[in-house]
DNA sequence: TTGAAAGCGGTACCAA
DNA sequence: TTGGTACCGCTTTCAA
């Protein structure tokens, strides 16, 4: 195999191992309708060539980019790992199918649905992979018309029935993970766990909520409990609990909506009251804060899966969703 | 235009305008070569029937990808958020050129060569942009040798002179920035600041001592200064701080090497003690911390540039680099 | 099971 | 300035 000269061709392989182009092609594609004593000849050719197909040239033939387009957002703040480890699981499952993953960035909708217009009609990519949907996003819609795969990491907030969606979904279900982090911390004997989330309405973050109370409810401690609630930011999460505390609240623990207002929680009530944050980002484990954890490898397994069943291809756009449990990590 | 029908092609657009294919193609790659009534024409049918070029054919003809790849590294603790805006940049700066941004992932430094290989055999990118090289980097290595256009963002530590790497690379002058966070501190009164970085030999952390060693000896500041040293992790930093503060150390203000050595830092002063971080990530905004922050748009620009030059395909194999000065951002 | 030929959608080259 | 033709590397179709 030698680095410099021109990469191998289909031909060459084929010359190598006296053999047709086609043949190659099929020893590569579909072994099984190889003869045996053919298919160890073209592997030692191409073995011995170095060859690698041009992708390109395959994809240009067989009309499927092997790629999948994924938006990096904007704006990331302190949960901005969320979505890079969700993007690093994605590479890695995808890439165990054949697929990978392209970049587009964008400064608003507009410009996305532009930048996915042109991926599409170029044949850059076979579907996309979104983050975060809102009701009547226009990206569902401009796909959905032209019949390009997606799936959406998170649910289409909004939609009246999500089991019936419009277009297949994954998402991590917060109010199984709040209800959990609720409950042990009873397990752990506390009585009087607060809440702090964001203004309602907010798909997340009033799930989360719910199970918080869900876990109050069931260990009969929802007499009277109020949620606080602030905007994502340490600084406003610690003014809110400490006005709450200085109001008479007695809180002997806090569940929080993302580690941000945990992180504020903290500040205000200081280490001898557990908090409990979501994203188990790197803040939360670095200052020691227990974390509801999101599965983002399964999330990217089952948006792959949506995508493409159990081939290796995408499918024509599908239905069907993933709502996945979380898990505490807890640092007491 | 319809968007159901198949998607239009050079042939369908010729047809239209009443020219050949080859006229098509000038109007769109070289239109200063086309009368400018063809040109209209062509525009128009382009317009009319939605053609967009097939990506896959355009890069089987003219042997560019148009891509360039990025690895994603596996986890990246509290600074995350920095390749993570790197990366955010990057694909802006290289989709303004043209080009766009393929990634993969690794789990270790043969798996990444392995997956170089295949990007690289498979014509699926033109060149690389790497983070993090260290002396001896077999990958710099297996480019170099086969002539791979690649740029790095870290300086190439270890070769003996940097001016004259072996590759190109972009990088962030940390001395720069601690020096002037260190004098910052200087002119806001401070006399006895003390440092906080990880062991030698690093090569960033080293840069990165050395600016505040230059900071306090400008302004006669540095008798018995005494850097202290830990691994990047909230609570050893903290451990650190508090153990240098019980052995008699009487710091009014530190700098750290990052941000994680900064919140341990903080957590150890408490507020009053001015702290100062690296790579101003979300928490540090999230704890106000003061934090040196990298110019990742400059840096991206400046990748893409070494890489390109001013036009918009990846030059062969090039030299030369940039070192940014990055600024402080003060949160007091 | 293998081979020959056609074509995927563009662009390079050269002649008109 | 424009058009004709070959051809990039691969896979599909169809015949042998």
């Amino acid at each position: 195999m030698n680095p410099v000269s021109q990469p191998a061709t289909v031909a060459d392989v084929a010359a190598a191992a006296g053999v047709s182009r086609q043949t190659v092609s099929n020893a590569l594609n579909r072994p099984e309708i190889v003869k045996p004593a053919t298919l160890d000849r073209v592997r030692a050719a191409v073995e011995e060539l170095g060859y690698r197909p041009h992708a390109s040239a395959r994809r240009l033939r067989t009309r499927q980019s092997s790629t999948l387009g994924v938006r990096l957002p904007p704006v990331h703040g302190i949960s901005g790992a969320v979505l890079d480890r969700f993007l690093h699981a994605l590479v890695e499952r995808a890439d165990e199918r054949g697929m990978r993953i392209l970049l587009f960035t964008a400064t608003d909708l507009d410009d996305e649905l532009a930048h996915m217009e042109r991926l599409v009609e170029g044949s850059d990519v076979d579907g996309f992979v979104l983050t975060s949907t809102a009701h009547g996003d226009p990206r569902a819609a401009w796909l959905g018309e032209r019949d390009v795969p997606f799936v959406t990491f998170g649910r289409p907030w909004g939609v009246p029935d999500m089991d019936d969606a419009p277009h297949p979904w994954v998402d991590v279900d917060g109010r199984a993970g709040l209800r959990e982090a609720t409950a042990g911390l009873v397990a752990r004997g506390r009585r009087r766990i607060g809440f702090l989330g964001w203004p309602s309405p907010s798909g997340q973050g009033d799930e989360r909520r719910l199970g918080w109370r869900d876990a109050l409810a069931a260990a009969g401690l929802d007499d009277g409990a109020v949620p606080l609630t602030c905007e994502d930011d340490v600084t406003a999460a610690a003014s809110a609990v400490t006005r709450a505390v200085d109001d008479g609240a007695a809180f002997d623990a806090v569940v929080c909506a993302s580690d941000t207002l945990a992180l504020g929680a903290r500040f205000a009530l200081g280490a001898s009251v557990p908090v409990v944050g979501y994203d188990d980002t790197p803040v939360a484990e670095a200052v020691g804060i227990s974390s509801v954890e999101q599965p983002l490898d399964a999330a990217a397994s089952a948006a792959v899966e949506l995508l493409m069943g159990s081939g290796r291809s995408v499918l024509p756009a599908t239905t069907g969703h993933r709502l996945l449990a979380p898990r505490v990590v807890w640092r007491d």
